[in-house]
DNA sequence: CAACATTTGGCAATCGCTTGCCACGAGCTT
DNA sequence: AAGCTCGTGGCAAGCGATTGCCAAATGTTG
């Protein structure tokens, strides 16, 4: 690859018989120009092949037309939605898009915020794993949007955990079940506390048993274990904290010759590609990922555009439904 | 979050009491400076918290530091791997990384090129569904490496198809069949053009007659139509462009009470999330995904240092294997 | 000890664009 | 006709680094 002497606004200028300042205005600051003279810098730009370079525009400028979203786990399928909403909005917005793997770490987070910093305008977080207190911290210097957490005095986009997992103890007690035991994610996990506490909360309502036992890797491979505690907690039906580790569980009841739901039945959360294929096909929490990732972007762009906060942090609450399979049954008896 | 006056080179150059080209050349030039000034330097920078800005060095020097990798689309789980390997190598070198999507289009996916070129250092392209000519010319001004595509004269990196494709074949041979069917992916993806090439040839050295039909969404939704084109074929073998379309296939073939592989086989390719436990299991060629992403990455980088073309661009093959699970079995009589 | 080669640090220009401020002319007001 | 707005375009000063070139300091050599 060759740099043949890019063009810039003075070549620009030149060619169309005005000032840089002008040329510069024809794109960023339309209204400051006349549209005669706009449309004409428009058109020998165009002819020129010339495009702003965004590094020297933002360089100047301080707003990089870019945003960055982080996700603990690219190979986590639950994250396609938010990702490809948030890719999809930003686009739409003429914004570049970057997304970042934080491998679980807050450290990591961390780190890659810090990094990112200066060549992005604001960072849609997905299932942060950061401690309160350092995203606070971090928000004080730096545009966040939080997806399925929420943090006191920052924007933020979730899905209704709380809903959907009252949802799942209804569903489990209209099957008859008298108890239900949660396999938990990361405690780090700000969802994995949430829908704990929803579905103790709603199973003691039902007046059903509800135990939490963990924190197991969220991915399939954490199936075994999780699994296996749950077959001794003797409850009738397993709650996991995701689809990948229900996924997991599921497998190894299978292994185990455990029948699902027959002897005791599986739900998970977030309804990830392979939960409608695997065997039996796997009751979940529903929601509208691709639009939280949506309104994450969102967030990011009406705050940029000044008219910030205005009544506080917007926090969006998405609704959440059960997605009713194979997995879970009538409890034995 | 408010800007707090970030700080510069001249702020930690006066503070070290040198001169801000020193400051520079501490963190990029070492050698070019006394080990003592830049220890020093690198303190004192360290105790203000001074990071080199992004956008600075990068509009001064030419290289971005970073490298964006584009892939058709972010649902496919098949990406995975080489993202999350491309990622890895990137920050390994304290390079950041970038990810686009492209929506399986030639346009977008050269808009981004355009757009994104002042950012980066290179780019990854996974599977590519820009036309040859189309490559071959971004090339003359971009710095990029392909995955899963070949294109003359331009450095890739792929997994093994031909050979892959043609241990496909054998399995089914070797389990007495007579007839394949592959199932195309889009005309515009080289590894369908290369996939099929292999089918065929190896087909042919068989003995066994092989028809190709498509082309299908690669895809879980373009299952339904590839499973009900397949079955009119009439052939006892089927092999799929890749395990999305496999396993909608699979499914649909459920549907149609088709018992699978006692009336026909199924293979695919990718080895993706979920091949394994979708139901049977899938048969399907898998191979390093991840080493994929990295070694593209690695070409992009030993390029940017410089020592170039030393014999040609780099074309690196990696093996793959044929993993055998529930979905092939011996052919009907 | 003079002459010369090497390091090493500083000066200042530069990367490509944005933007505050000024100036000029046209259209209005009184 | 003088005095004012407004609307537009240009000038020039940055944004925060890098880097070619120069000069001072240091080391080497005969």
């Amino acid at each position: 690859m060759t740099t043949p002497k890019r063009t810039t606004v003075y070549d620009v200028a030149r060619e169309a018989g005005v000032a840089a300042s002008t040329v510069s205005r024809a794109f960023s600051n339309p209204r400051r120009i006349n549209a005669t003279t706009r449309r004409h810098v428009l058109e020998v730009a165009e002819r020129m092949g010339y495009h702003p370079n965004p590094l020297a525009t933002a360089l100047q400028s301080g707003h990089t037309a870019t945003v960055a979203m982080l996700v603990p786990d690219i190979a986590n399928p639950h994250f396609f939605g938010p990702i490809r909403g948030a890719e999809r909005r930003a686009t739409a917005a003429d914004i570049t898009f970057m997304l970042g793997f934080t491998d679980e770490s807050a450290e990591t987070e961390r780190d890659k915020i810090e990094r990112l910093a200066r060549s992005v305008d604001g960072f849609v977080l997905a299932s942060s794993r950061m401690p309160e207190a350092v995203t606070v911290d971090l928000a004080r210097e730096h545009n966040l949007a939080l997806i399925n957490r929420q943090v006191e005095g920052l924007p933020s986009v979730v899905i209704d955990n709380a809903a959907g997992s009252r949802q799942i103890v209804d569903h489990l007690a209209s099957l008859g079940h008298r108890s239900l035991v949660y396999l938990s994610g990361p405690h780090v996990s700000w969802l994995a506390g949430e829908r704990w506490r929803a579905l103790s909360a709603g199973a003691e309502e039902r007046g059903m048993a509800a135990t939490r036992l963990g924190p197991f890797p969220p991915q399939v491979a954490g199936g075994g274990a999780a699994a296996d505690a749950a077959l001794v907690s003797g409850a009738t039906a397993i709650v996991a904290h995701n689809d990948l580790l229900a996924i997991g569980i599921l497998r190894r009841l299978a292994e185990r010759g455990v029948s699902v739901p027959e002897r005791i039945s599986v739900a998970g959360y977030d309804d990830i590609f392979g939960a409608d294929f695997c065997v039996p096909a796997l009751t979940t929490l529903a929601g509208p990922q691709e639009e939280a990732g949506r309104a994450a972007v969102e967030i990011l762009l009406t705050k940029a555009s000044a008219r910030a906060a205005e009544d506080g942090p917007r926090r969006v609450v998405l609704p959440s439904h059960l997605v009713i399979r194979d997995s879970t049954g009538p409890a034995p008896r």
